[in-house]
RNA sequence: GGCCCCAUAGGAUAACGGCUAGUCCACCGGAUUCUCAGUCCGGAGGUCGGGGUUCGAUUCCCCGUGGGGCUGCCA
């Protein structure tokens, strides 16, 4: 049975490196029918909080890489946060085994210089320790090894153990460190297969050495590539937005965001890399993904997350949109899309085809849904503040107060009739409505717009652009 | 410094050791058009450098160079 997981510390949000990682754990542990194990590594006690295990959480529900065993849902091989594994203590008691063994000693530090070593010793400094002495526990890493291993994704690999040294397992304030702490959980969690970033392949054989002196076997490792930014360094906020949040802020779908995710660094048919991550399970192979370090491109995640937004199903969409709204706090809105379903499906229905995200497909539907909508500033200058506003939007609301064909074809022919009276050239007339009618230039087709309004919402919306239009003209 | 990983256009990738090095995003031009987007057509742009092996190297080997990682009582 295969076991995987996915172990971030909580000391921060859950980063788009992580989010990929854990997909590539999630993705062949349900390939291969096995079982995803999400683990908190909180042993580092300045940084960690539960607030930020709170939201990491949160961020991969929205992604939908649900786990079978964490330390929300439980399961058989708990506690599944290192703080609380250490308070059971397991991590001493291993450690104790090591030194049993002679393969690990007590370190104790001077009173004054705590980072001078005063000595090392296979017995519990018990004095040392009244006295108020620092003591670690440190791995003896043997001397003159080759430490062997087989990578998914590096190949062979061949360390020498001459070159890695002795290394602290045990801090002073008894908590382990992650090269001990990862062996002993991954062991006693039964973990068969390690996908984790490429940070980590030096530490592998750290951790190989302990393995080998409990004589327990080791996880099969794969190590993937990071994700880089555009100047090739590490991706951080210098570069943009890195949080998985942050894309849920920004509107992304979280089928969107996965697609782009897996499609970074993963070879896929040409012509078929949009795709729903829970349908492209069966296809994957670890030998798929590409060995080199990736650059994150905001531009193309953005192409692909556009794609879905055209290609889910409306309704599917609009209740995504919704939750959307819920999440930014926006309840007004909500409310108004709640009022009158059939017209908030059609606005979103014309408006995705113009936009690639959430936000903006919230920007451009907006003045769909609230009447007192911004007229925007390049809108009032280049046409509202004109001669031909007036004349144009008044001849206007003659027309469509007698128009009785609000299908698209009788908005055109209004549109055509009036265009043809030549007030102004049938581009001027057209924008000059459209802004008049959304307070923007740019928004879905203007037929289609002026149809899904309505009579009702246009003549009242060119009866405040008419008034306003000779208020402001020059 | 030591050890390790990586290297095809700006980004992501494709090419049993063998065609004019293919595709997607971005970019430029054209068509469609009420704006924008989309769609369609077209264009520019690449094998990091140097040595080998070979009839032939993007592909295999070595050396450089560049980028990245580890070398923490961070993970």
């Amino acid at each position: 049975m295969v076991r995987t997981r996915f172990a971030p510390s909580p000391t921060g949000y859950l980063h788009v490196g992580g989010a990929r990682t854990a997909l590539f754990n999630w993705l062949f542990t349900r390939k291969e029918r096995g079982k995803f194990i999400l683990r908190m590594e909180d042993t580092d006690l300045e940084r960690s909080s539960i607030e930020y295990e709170k939201l990491i959480i949160e961020a991969m529900k929205w992604l939908g890489l649900l786990w079978d065993e964490g330390p929300d849902v439980g399961g058989e091989y708990g506690p599944y946060r290192q703080s609380e594994r250490k308070k059971a203590r397991i991590y001493d008691r291993y450690a104790k085994e090591l030194i049993d063994m002679k393969k690990a000693v007590y370190v104790v530090y001077d009173k004054e210089d705590r980072k001078k070593e005063l000595f090392e010793t296979f017995d519990y400094p018990e004095e040392y320790i009244q006295k108020g002495h620092d003591i670690t526990i440190k791995f003896k890493m043997p001397k003159g090894v080759k430490i062997k291993f087989h990578d998914l994704a590096k190949g062979d690999m061949e360390f020498l153990s001459d070159d890695i040294g002795d290394f602290i397992i045990m801090k002073s304030n008894g908590f382990p460190t992650y090269n001990f702490a990862v062996v002993v959980d991954d062991h006693l969690m039964e973990i068969t297969h390690v996908f984790r970033g490429d940070d980590h392949l030096s530490n592998t054989p750290k951790q190989l050495a302990i393995y080998e002196s409990f004589g327990w076997k080791a996880p099969v490792f794969m190590h993937i590539p990071l994700i880089l930014g555009k100047d090739k360094s590490p991706l951080s906020k210098r570069h943009g937005a890195t949080s998985v949040d942050h894309f849920r802020q920004e509107g992304y779908l979280p089928e969107g965001l996965l697609n782009y995710l897996a499609l970074l660094g993963w070879r896929v048919e040409e012509g078929k890399e949009i795709f729903n991550i829970f349908e492209k399970v069966e296809e994957f192979e670890t030998s798929l993904i590409s060995n080199k370090n990736v650059v994150f491109d905001y531009e193309k995640l953005e192409w692909v997350n556009g794609k879905h937004l055209r290609s889910i199903d409306i309704e599917n969409l609009c209740y995504r949109f919704r939750d959307y709204l819920m999440y930014l706090n926006m309840n007004e809105l909500v409310d108004l899309l709640d009022k009158d379903k059939p017209y908030s499906m059609e606005v979103i229905s014309i408006c995705r085809e113009k936009v690639n995200t959430m936000k903006q497909l919230l920007d451009i539907s907006m003045p769909f849904f609230i009447e007192s909508f911004e007229y925007e500033e390049r809108y009032i200058e280049d046409y509202l503040k004109k001669d031909f506003a007036a004349p144009i939007i008044e001849r206007a609301l003659e027309m469509f107060r007698k128009n009785d064909d609000w299908t698209v074809e009788g908005c055109e022919k209004v549109m055509r009739d009036l265009a043809a009276e030549k007030i102004a050239s049938k581009k001027k007339t057209f924008q000059t409505i459209r802004g008049a009618i959304l307070g923007k230039l740019v928004t879905p087709g203007l037929f289609i717009s002026l149809s899904v309004l309505g009579k009702d919402r246009v003549l009242r919306r060119l009866e405040k652009a008419l008034n306003l239009a000779r208020s402001v003209k020059n």
